[in-house]
Formats: C-alpha cells, sequence, structure tokens
DNA sequence: AGCACGCCGACT
DNA sequence: GTCGGCGTGCTC
C-alpha cells in the first residue's frame, strides 16, 4: 500500500503531498490523520499521512516509511479535509494548516544527532568531544565544535541522523519518596529528616516538605545521595474542581423559548442570534447544548478568550459537570492535551473554549455556538489565517448540525445575509429581566469648551460620576486609549515627538515618566527639551486612561478607582483579579480601554461614561463605523443591568453622528439601514469582497516598486477599476518596516487566482512580506 | 527546510 | 589554477 504524506515543512515549494511506500508490518496501523517518520531527500521529517491508496503517479522509486508517530489517528478525514481547505484558501501550507489542529503536546521536536560507531577510530579532536557519549545533539554544541562534527561525519564512522521528540513542555512539581531502610547518617539534621520522613504515609512535595518540616533542600538531597530518598518530577494537572452540578434547568422566558423552537436541530443552518446585552443569550445557548446531550450528540461553544473567565467556565460547569471540556489560555500544554485526550476518547461531549476550540475533535457534533460572533478576534490573522466562522460552518454542515451566531451588534455583512435569508434571523429585542436598556445622553463637548470647561468630563458626567458614587454605585468609564496623554507637541515649532521606528506619535506614560509607542514598544525617557528645536515649551495634548484616572482622584479622592488597560493588566490572572475586585464591588470606578467593554456582567454599575466617542471613528478603516457602533453599543450594556436604572452619558465632539446617534438609542436597526446603504453605494463587503493585500518592506523604494507591480498585474487581469493603489498603509512605517496597501474590491475568480499566484513569489523572500486579508 | 549542483570573483 | 560566495532546483 502506498501513503499519500504531507511532510512537515512550511515551504511553498514542498507544499504538496509525497507517497511513500508503507511497510507492511505497518500495514495495520498506518492511516489516514497518523503521522509517520519519512525520509525526505536527505532529512527525516514527520509526515500527515493524508490518504491510503494502491497506485502512484510518481515517476521516481518511492521511499519507505520509517515509522508511525502515533498508534492511534489524531485526526480523521474531516480535519484533513478541513486542512486542505485551509490551505487552498487561505494562502497557506498544509503542514501549518495541519499543525494548528494537533495539541502542542504532541509536536514534534526535530534535533540532529551525531551518532559515533567505534569512538577508537575518532581523531583525538573529536574523542575530546565526544567523551564517553557516543551520540551528540549536534544543535547544543557551540560553533566551533559543530563545525569539525560536520567536517568529520564520513556516515560510516561518524553518522547524522534526526531525532524526533516530542514537546512536551509541562508544569513540574518535584515530589520526594522516602525509601524506610538502613542508611548510615552522618549529620543529627539527616537522621531528624529521616525520622521526619518516617512518619509520613505518602509522598510529599519538594516544597511542602521544606516548609513544613523546616529541613532545607540540601538535607533533602543529602539523604537522596544516602539512597533512602527519591526525588521525582510529576506533572502538575489543575484539579478537576468537581462541581456540584445544578440541574435544575433555569426557566426560559418566552421569547427565549421561541428562539430555542426555531431551531432546527437535526440539519445545518446557519442562524444569527440577535439579542441586546443582557437578553440571556447564554441560557438559550445552555439550553440547545442540553438538547444535544439528550440526543447523544456533542457541542462546540466558542467565545471570545476575555469572556472565558472564571465565573463563566463556572456557570457551564454546574451545569454540565464533568461532561464538558474548557479551553482557556490559561492551561499549560499539558492540561490542554488533557482536555483534549478526554474529548478524543469521548470523554465529554461539550467543548467551550476560545477560536482554536473549533478543531476540537468532537465526533458527533451536534451543534456548533459562536458568541459575540462580531469579534474580530475569530479571524485568525496568520499561522494560517482562517476564519472560524468559516470553518465553523464547514464543521456544522458535514454534521449536518445547526450553526448558531450570536451578538448583541452583529457584523452588517452578518446581519445582510440574515436579511437575506442566508441565515435564519432570530431576535431577542428585550432583556430577560424585563429592564429597559438605560437611557442615553449625547453631549456635546464643543458645547463644553464653549462654556469654558476644558477639563475631561463634561459638566453632566462629572456630576454624575460624584452622585453615583455617593450612592454606592458603580461607574464605568471607557476611553479607549491607553498611557497619559497620546501625544506631546511643542508649543514652540509645533512638532509632535515621533516614534523612529514607526508613523506614530509616541503616548506620554506619567507612571513612568516614559514615552512610549503603542506599536512597536519603543520606550524613550520623557525629555525636557524638544528633540527638534531645543525648546523646553513642551506640551501634552490628548487624553488617555491614565490621565482620566488622575481625573477621577481630582474629583473624589476618597472613590476607589480601578483601571484596566493593557498597562495595568498584562496577563489574563490580572485582568479577572482586576475583575473581581470590581465584581466585588472592591472598587467604585472602573477606567478602562476596549478591554472593560466585553461581556461583563456587574450588578451596581448603574453609569457608564465613554469619554470620547469619536476616537473609533477615525480608525481609518472601512469598518470603523461597525467597530465604533459596536465598542459604545457593548459598553453601554453594563449600565442598569440588575434592579436598579442606568444611565449612559457619551462625549462626543460629533452629536450628529449616526453612529454615535443609533447606538445611544440602542438602535442597531437604524445603525444597520445607514451603513448597509453606505456599503451598497461604495460597493463595499458584503456588496463585494475585499482582499487588502500589504506589501511590507525595510526598503521603502523596493516595497513600492514590488507593490506597483502587484497591483499593475492585477489591474491588467481585473480590467475593471477595482484595484486600488499602492497607497500608503494607515500605518505607514511600523516597526522600521514601510508598508503599502493594494485594496481589491471585487469578486471575482479571475483576481483570486492571480493572487494565488503573485502569493507565492514573495512566500519565501525575506525582504519582503505580502500579506492578504479578505474580507 | 536543508542540501547539492553550478557558475563567477579573489586568493594561495 | 581553486576556494567559496549564494542563486537555483529538488526532495516521493
Amino acid at each position: 500500500m502506498i501513503a499519500k504524506v504531507i511532510v512537515d515543512i512550511k515551504n511553498k515549494q514542498v507544499n504538496r503531498s509525497f507517497d511513500y511506500l508503507i511497510p507492511s508490518y505497518l500495514n495495520d496501523i498506518i492511516k489516514v490523520g497518523i503521522r509517520v517518520k519519512v525520509p525526505f531527500g536527505k532529512l527525516i521529517r514527520t509526515g500527515y499521512v493524508i490518504d491510503i491508496k494502491e497506485s502512484t503517479e510518481s515517476k521516481k522509486e518511492l521511499k519507505e516509511i520509517i515509522d508511525t508517530i502515533d498508534v492511534k489517528r489524531l485526526l480523521n478525514e474531516e480535519f484533513i479535509n478541513i486542512a486542505k481547505y485551509i490551505a487552498e484558501n487561505n494562502f497557506t501550507f498544509y503542514a501549518t494548516a495541519l499543525d494548528q489542529m494537533i495539541p502542542t503536546a504532541l509536536k514534534v521536536k526535530y534535533q540532529k544527532i551525531a551518532r559515533v560507531i567505534d569512538k577508537n577510530l575518532l581523531s583525538d579532536e573529536l574523542k575530546e568531544i565526544f567523551k564517553s557519549r557516543s551520540e551528540l545533539i549536534i544543535d547544543n554544541q557551540p560553533e566551533d565544535k559543530r563545525k569539525i562534527i560536520y567536517q568529520n561525519i564520513d556516515n560510516k564512522n561518524l553518522i547524522l541522523d534526526t531525532r524526533i521528540t516530542q514537546k512536551r513542555n509541562e508544569k513540574y512539581e518535584e515530589f520526594v519518596h522516602f525509601n524506610e531502610i538502613e542508611v548510615n547518617l552522618k549529620s543529627p539534621k539527616q537522621k531528624g529528616l529521616y525520622n521526619y520522613l518516617s512518619e509520613l504515609s505518602e509522598d510529599i512535595s519538594l516544597d511542602l516538605l521544606i516548609s513544613d518540616s523546616g529541613y532545607s533542600k540540601n538535607i533533602i538531597k543529602s539523604l537522596e545521595e544516602a539512597g533512602c530518598v527519591l526525588i521525582y518530577k510529576k506533572e502538575i494537572i489543575e484539579e478537576n474542581i468537581n462541581v456540584i452540578t445544578d440541574n435544575k434547568k433555569l426557566v426560559l422566558n418566552k421569547k427565549q423559548k421561541e428562539v430555542i423552537n426555531e431551531i432546527d436541530m437535526n440539519k445545518y443552518y446557519a442562524y444569527l442570534l440577535h439579542g441586546v446585552t443582557g437578553s440571556g443569550k447564554t441560557l438559550v445557548y445552555m439550553d440547545l447544548i442540553s438538547k444535544c446531550i439528550d440526543n447523544n450528540k456533542g457541542a462546540i461553544m466558542l467565545v471570545p478568550e476575555i469572556s472565558l473567565t472564571p465565573q463563566i467556565t463556572m456557570l457551564f460547569k454546574k451545569r454540565f459537570g464533568n461532561s464538558i471540556a474548557i479551553l482557556h489560555s490559561r492551561l499549560s500544554i499539558a492540561e490542554k492535551y488533557n482536555e483534549w485526550k478526554k474529548i478524543i476518547n469521548n470523554e465529554v461531549k461539550i467543548v467551550v473554549g476560545a477560536r482554536s476550540a473549533i478543531f476540537a475533535p468532537i465526533n458527533d457534533l451536534g451543534i456548533i455556538i459562536i458568541d459575540e460572533c462580531h469579534e474580530t478576534s475569530y479571524k485568525q490573522m496568520n499561522n494560517p489565517k482562517y476564519d472560524t466562522k468559516e470553518i465553523a460552518s464547514l464543521r456544522a454542515k458535514n454534521f449536518n448540525c445547526p450553526l448558531v451566531l450570536g451578538s448583541a451588534t452583529p457584523d452588517v455583512c452578518d446581519y445582510f445575509l440574515a436579511i437575506n435569508n442566508e441565515y435564519k434571523l432570530l431576535e431577542l429585542p428585550e432583556r430577560a429581566n424585563g429592564k429597559k436598556l438605560s437611557e442615553s445622553i449625547i453631549v456635546d463637548m464643543t458645547e463644553e469648551l464653549k462654556k469654558g470647561n476644558r477639563t475631561i468630563f463634561s459638566d453632566v458626567l462629572r456630576e454624575e460620576i460624584i452622585n453615583t458614587y455617593k450612592r454606592h454605585e458603580q461607574s464605568i468609564l471607557f476611553l479607549n486609549r491607553r498611557g497619559y496623554s497620546s501625544f506631546v507637541m511643542c508649543r514652540n515649532c509645533g512638532e509632535s515627538i515621533k516614534c523612529p521606528h514607526c508613523d506614530a506619535s509616541l503616548t506620554y506614560h506619567k507612571k513612568t515618566n516614559m514615552l512610549s509607542c503603542h506599536y512597536c514598544g519603543f520606550k524613550m525617557s520623557n525629555p525636557s527639551t524638544c528633540p527638534n528645536c531645543g525648546s523646553d515649551k513642551i506640551r501634552f495634548v490628548g487624553n488617555g486612561t491614565e490621565k482620566i484616572l488622575e481625573e477621577v482622584n481630582k474629583i473624589l479622592p476618597e472613590a476607589r478607582a480601578l483601571r484596566i488597560d493593557l498597562d495595568t493588566v498584562g496577563k489574563i490572572s490580572d485582568y479577572e483579579n482586576a475583575y473581581s475586585i470590581f465584581k466585588n464591588h472592591e472598587a467604585d470606578i472602573l477606567i478602562g480601554t476596549q478591554m472593560i467593554t466585553k461581556g461583563l456582567d456587574f450588578d451596581d454599575v448603574t453609569l457608564v461614561g465613554v469619554i470620547n466617542a469619536d476616537i473609533a471613528l477615525q480608525y481609518p478603516s472601512f469598518d470603523a463605523s461597525m467597530v465604533a457602533f459596536n465598542l459604545i453599543e457593548q459598553v453601554s450594556g453594563r449600565a442598569g443591568r440588575a434592579k436598579k436604572d442606568g444611565k449612559i452619558i457619551i462625549q462626543t465632539y460629533s452629536p450628529n453622528n449616526f453612529v454615535i446617534k443609533s447606538a445611544a438609542k440602542h438602535d442597531y436597526l437604524s445603525f444597520y439601514n445607514y451603513e448597509i446603504e453606505r456599503r451598497k453605494l461604495q460597493k463595499l463587503p458584503p456588496f463585494s469582497s475585499l482582499i487588502e493585500l500589504m506589501i511590507e518592506s525595510k526598503d521603502c523604494n523596493f516595497a513600492y516598486e514590488e507593490a506597483k507591480k502587484i497591483a499593475k498585474k492585477l489591474k491588467e487581469v481585473s480590467k475593471d477599476d477595482n484595484v486600488l493603489g499602492p497607497a500608503e498603509a494607515p500605518l505607514f512605517k511600523k516597526n522600521d518596516i514601510f508598508r503599502f496597501v493594494i485594496t481589491i474590491l471585487a469578486d471575482s475568480d479571475i483576481l483570486l487566482e492571480e493572487i494565488n499566484n503573485i502569493y507565492p513569489i514573495y512566500q519565501n523572500d525575506k525582504n519582503i512580506t505580502v500579506n492578504i486579508t479578505r474580507y
């Protein structure tokens, strides 16, 4: 038999399958989806078996598979086909796509090995390098020694080989095992420890032993040397918290029941569940998943990473107990692998996780749910680039099961599809607890200026912050810009201080007294004089979250204010800490960037302030309006969720902007109608497929010349005027790299084909990168 | 990716 | 003359 194999090399030139003979003794083991060790040129590499067949078209004589890496198949035909789809439609390699689908714990490491047969035949130089070993990992050797080894490889006595090992960077803890045997102990401390250990009935963790007994690590080690103690490593696996399952079904309201009844559990259909914030979408999801379980089918539910808080996961664990696997980023590689094993062994039927959980190997899917489906993070931008929605739809079709996309603020393209019956539209227009969405007030900041108020807060907002605090309620202040001030300007020469590596202004951070670039991470100390003209008339312009915090402390020094942005919460766990502080009302005012707009549920929040609604609107992208609407609407949804009424104050310099007006009224439909008209006129998605080519190089001229060449070719094949550019990208220089964009507004197969031809040309060029984004 | 083959410049 | 630069092409 012959195996069709994708070799694990991420390179355009080998981005195809190769045929190998299956040795007869491996006939029963090698199946589609198994990884094998194959000779490839002079290398030994992993290969993914994607097909098994009787004959080959290859003119060359086939090599034999050396060995199998897996015994049980990792991937089935479904995943092989999805990988093929991703590779063919997303400008990426098979190997990259396949790689994505297996847990990190099973990925392989390649080590180059030098092996010696007869050490006596080696030169003195080599004897010195090898010492008593007969094998060396070449990559671990210093360069000079590596050179000597390579020069002496003769494939007779000194052989070059590849070792394939599995990566298993697990979390370990050291444990101490005690053997009560007669040993010769010298010091009283050692004897004391011996007696201490003999009292213990089981193995103890090293750290615990040190802290409990008071004996140092050295003493313990000395007992190990004496032979009565064994120190070993044990993998740390997160305790499966046994949550008491709460099977009493939460009561669904009439609307929720209607929505659920609309969904046909037995065939593929995509549904768009448009439910306002707080309308109880989660409850609907849980009920749908229950239905699956009752039918003995599995379910995948995707949520944005940021909403995978312990609170949410607890909610699902309570409902579904041990039949659920939760994949979040805090899990170690081993823990992820553990969850993966549970899924593939059919021990769990439900998977809740972020984007990559779409590849969970559930083999009898009954539903796929994508919550907050408007989130841009569902489009993985690279390695490989794929759109979760697309993969979800493929999988749902494979299993003939429903796909539910849920959002309070759907992407206009999705809503368009729903209105045109590509998706079935389901609506939850009211909050589950019957509370109305909070009332919004738009404050025109130009009026404030005219009144002489030059501070960050309008009079209304300042008063409301104070009142809310006095009522012992909480406020959220949203500003989509971190740092203290957005740029630093010299009043003498008018120059603002730019990042030396990017085409962007530096942001002042007061706490560190540094200027930093939010695009490349460049930092410099805060200059006292203008680097351009030497004047000391330096002024900070624009406001960031750090400044808001300072202002809040000025007007309410006694209030506890908490800031959440990338500067204050680096890790997910920091975020969770901050979240629970605010949730437990240990802080009164929460200030933050878009991090705080997502899915947070706080009962005591009655005021939401949008400090500057215009920032998001200025973002140079065709979907800036949508992003802005989403942000304002999502953050507004945090107000007045429980018993108390909420209030939303939106500060803006453009109070008549339709995005702001419709967001203030929580009127998705009027926003949608306006936006879809605009898109229709400008032939933007969903009325065309928008493809953006980003051409990047350190050499500005080179990038421009190549971009022009590409644009010319595309214009030739398209004949229309729907190929725009090249133009300087919105952030023209980023991290010393110059960026040009070509925008293509067309649904043309010829163009896609041409892009497919162009893309590989630049794939392996170090001096230039071409990135393709499809909207 | 990693390696061989091959064709030009500057060295013993 | 040849050593070594890296451009090109190939891997079942």
